[in-house]
RNA sequence: CGGGAGAUGGCGGAGUGGUCAAUCGCAACCGACUGUAAAUCGGUAAAAUCGGAGGUUCAAAUCCUUCUCUCCCGA
């Protein structure tokens, strides 16, 4: 039995469901109201940035994150987890260029004092404010409680595809801590009372529904790790599971020689680990038919940055003979269109003559490429709407495929 | 009219005697991007004998003379 709804204080999520990511308290380029014109019905934000930048107490006081984003359906929020990999993945890189510049190595010798990892919790600083911070399973719990997320995440502990194995065991060790602890503090925090003092949630319309957690299943690109991971989090039970790491062969993530691309075969394997009637979230995922792919083999729930990301940079999504390069997975196709490619300079038609988004329907290939070249943001808001109104409704095409 | 500064590839702008057929940036073309330190990053190609003429020197974009043009300040 594939789970098909989660319900949520702001609303029902269908599943399986594409939720844009907005890091900084925005999907980047366009507005909630945008958003929703596009079809997103749920959004992902992150805690670590919300906290730095604003502050989840203000965020309390102010009547939560909903209120303060405008944004009344489902808010998935990230613990945060996945930002200090990327800062420590990062100063790792830095450091193994072996620098003989002197600037450098202080400079690096700075990062590794910077940003660490212990059981107690990640200890970083902040790239954009320049501030010390320190995120535990238990304060990533509380800011989200005090932001009033619908569906909230445990601190988790990514790995490093180039660790050792004993490295790599280690963080699944902690990754599972962190969850119970996590779990702790969340059943703690969602218990009515404790609620009514601590979290916007309760002055929500449907009082009862409480939010739901996930944990994050790590273990790299290692099966058995996954499997370890997996079942110790499987015995803690909790509402949400999700695939942690990007599951793609590159660097930044997992290096292995032996194959480029997606890692099709660990996200069958790993959702085989996760009782059906649970969510299943596939964070950081993905192009759209390694989405259609995942939900094939059961995860229901998805958020990547591609579709803005890519809007920004020209790259769009388009029906299946509108664009340069088509991308299929068993009956679901799409093609790829670059819009700053020189052959629309003079483009009379829209982006993509069956989508019916603001930008299709009110203007041309031309007068796109020409903003986006621009950097003009009105150009970076009509490609990201555009984006966004293509991953709706793929997502739509998928959840009546497997209907 | 007097004084000053300058003239280098499509544009901006390094370089003040050899290592300069000339750094770099923008613009151009192509590509990447996957729980966003990303309006970012990478690659490629093309393009100037350095305003004109003369001179000094083994050697000049670089020094000297002169011409042309531009800009600034002062009458």
């Amino acid at each position: 039995m594939v789970k098909e709804l989660i319900k949520t204080q702001h609303g029902d999520i269908l599943l399986p469901a594409f939720m844009p990511d907005a890091t900084y308290g925005s999907i980047k380029s366009i507005s909630f109201k945008d958003a929703e014109t596009a079809g997103v019905k749920e959004i992902v934000t992150t805690t670590m940035h919300i906290e730095q930048n604003i502050g989840s107490e203000f965020i309390k006081e102010f009547g939560g994150i909903h209120k303060f984003f405008g944004w009344d359906r489902p808010i998935l929020t990230d613990s945060g987890g996945w930002q200090v990999f990327s800062l420590i993945n990062r100063q790792r890189s830095v450091i193994s260029n072996q620098s003989s510049d002197k600037k450098q190595r202080s400079e690096n010798s700075k990062l590794m004092t910077d940003n660490f990892i212990t059981e107690a919790g990640c200890s970083f600083l902040d790239p954009v404010t320049n501030q010390q911070f320190l995120l535990t399973p238990e304060s990533s719990m509380q800011i989200q409680f005090n932001l009033g997320a619908d569906l909230m995440t445990v601190l988790d502990d990514p790995i490093l595809g180039d660790a050792s194995f004993a490295e790599r065991k280690e963080c699944v060790r902690i990754n599972t801590v962190w969850a119970k602890r996590a779990k702790k503090k969340f059943d703690e925090l969602s218990t009515p009372s404790s609620l009514r003092d601590t979290s916007p949630l309760i002055k929500g319309r449907m009082r009862g529904v409480q939010p739901l957690l996930g944990c994050v299943i790590q273990g790299g690109n290692d099966y058995e790790l996954r499997k370890q991971s997996a079942e110790e989090l499987v015995e803690l039970d909790f509402d949400i599971y999700n695939f942690g790491g990007l599951p793609l062969h590159t660097p930044v993530t997992w290096k292995t020689e032996s194959e480029e691309g997606f890692f099709h075969d660990m996200l069958k394997y790993v959702s085989d680990l996760i009782p059906d009637k649970k969510c299943k979230y596939a964070m950081g995922v993905g192009q759209p038919t390694d989405i259609a792919y995942c939900v094939d083999v059961g995860w229901n729930l998805f958020d990547t940055v591609l579709p803005t990301r890519n809007a920004r940079h020209g790259y769009l999504y388009v029906s299946e003979g509108q664009g340069e390069e088509t991308k299929i997975y068993k009956k679901l196709s799409h093609d790829v269109l670059r819009i700053k490619k020189e052959i629309y300079s003079k483009d009379s038609r829209p982006i993509d003559e069956n989508c019916k988004c603001e930008a299709c329907v009110n203007y041309s290939r031309a007068y796109i490429r020409h903003l986006i070249r621009m950097n003009e943001p009105a150009g970076f808001r009509l490609a990201t709407i555009h984006n966004l109104t293509f991953y709706t409704s793929w997502m739509q095409d998928i959840r009546i495929s497997i209907k």
